[in-house]
DNA sequence: AATTATATTTAGGCATCCCTAAATAAATGT
DNA sequence: ACATTTATTTAGGGATGCCTAAATATAATT
């Protein structure tokens, strides 16, 4: 049996991983779990004894097959149970994290998929995360980040890589939509920040911001 | 806060209490969470330092007007749930109890209130038990068990008392669902069983089953 | 190459929740 | 009333998952 901490800890070095593509240090973990690198340590051990992770002793983690499987199982679980939320019970994007990060944890085959055939078989979440399927897939999105396309540019908004809330709500509150579509007018070159004509408006917008926002170039 | 624990804790106390109307004792408890009485009265202990019980040392355990109203929240929770499994997702009632005992840990007010509207404010879960309205009433129901009702007598089933799947899946088998109509044709002395009257069949069952039915009389 | 700074692991401890065995209180039978 | 059975609590200990401080390995600087 796997624990609820043990999930975490997986799901954890699948979202490193994902972002950027290398073996996953004690010290990411630990930012992205809150807990000690100490702790952190100990758990990969246990991990590694289940056959979960494969680990070098200050080299860093990655998951074995088995323990990506189950990470990949939680991640869809938790975008499924994102997506139930604001289709079904009108939540809004910003809300719906921390309760999927108790749902993601409920056991039941059947009810994942059930929920999956419910929501009519979604392929991304409110934020626009891709939800692996079934079989543990991640459909492939040649997505780019905001902060690294050139003046000019036209794009499609396609998603955001942080769940906070104080991001989402500021997204919100800038009319930026998943699905919006928006131009680069200007980038300043001191600090990066971008100006970005949506719809009518123009907005002015942080690094910290266009960081986090995916889009897809059009024309 | 609460843990996991104390949550199954204190549902497990109001559940008891709900049937006996009676002070609840350690080993009760023990029984329906299927731990030890030794574990019990630990935290009974430590329940009462949280001011979620009254206790007196051998004497057994009830809930205080606080502990009363998280327990009423965890039942509330467990059965809207149930309702949604059956409702929504095509669960059979004979499913749905082991996932809903995980669904109702998930801590969102906003969550359950949602649901509840999105289930339209549901009275009774699938086995027919009231669910606790969002100020923690349960809508009283005069209703009698099955096997305390003299031959001849005409009901409606209204509910069981008890969510395992065998006994579920059996009266599923014998076409027994809430709604339907019996009537007791007779009543065997020698071990109380009863020859029951559904639809146009007829169907013979144990004291153990009409123990667990709900009926509401009629005629 | 040696020194310093950073990352990681180990040591020792704490809280929670569970267990079995032993002690004690309450209930029951004679 | 006394002895026995049953219910409950206490004692002692194990597993999990977290922490801080100390030790050690690796990376960066000079
Ligand atoms: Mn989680
Ligand atoms: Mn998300
Ligand atoms: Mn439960
Ligand atoms: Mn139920």
């Amino acid at each position: 049996m796997i624990t609820l901490s043990e999930e975490n800890y997986l799901k954890a070095i699948l979202s490193i991983n994902l972002e950027t593509k290398n073996i996953v240090s004690t010290n990411e973990i630990a930012g992205v779990l809150n807990t000690s690198p100490a702790s952190v340590s100990e758990m990969i051990k246990k991990l590694e004894e289940k056959n979960l992770v494969n680990y070098e002793k200050y080299k860093g983690v990655s998951l074995s097959k088995s323990g990506e499987k189950l990470a990949l199982e939680i991640l869809r679980k938790h975008r499924l149970w994102e997506t139930f939320l604001v289709n079904k019970l009108e939540f809004s994007w910003s809300e719906v994290h921390d309760v999927a990060e108790q749902l993601e944890h409920v056991k039941s085959k059947k009810l994942t998929n059930k929920l999956d055939h419910f929501l009519n078989y979604p392929k991304f979440d409110p934020h626009g995360e891709p939800i692996p399927s079934k079989n543990g897939i991640i459909s492939p999105t040649k997505r780019v980040l905001l902060s690294e396309v050139p003046i000019k540019t036209k794009g499609i908004i396609m998603g955001v890589s942080t769940d906070e809330s104080e991001f989402l709500d500021y997204l919100t509150q800038l009319n930026f939509k998943i699905g919006s579509k928006i131009k680069i007018l200007d980038i300043i070159l001191f600090d990066k920040s971008m100006k970005i004509q949506i719809g009518d408006k123009i907005e002015q917008i942080s690094e910290e911001v266009t960081n986090n926002i995916h889009i897809k170039i059009i024309e």
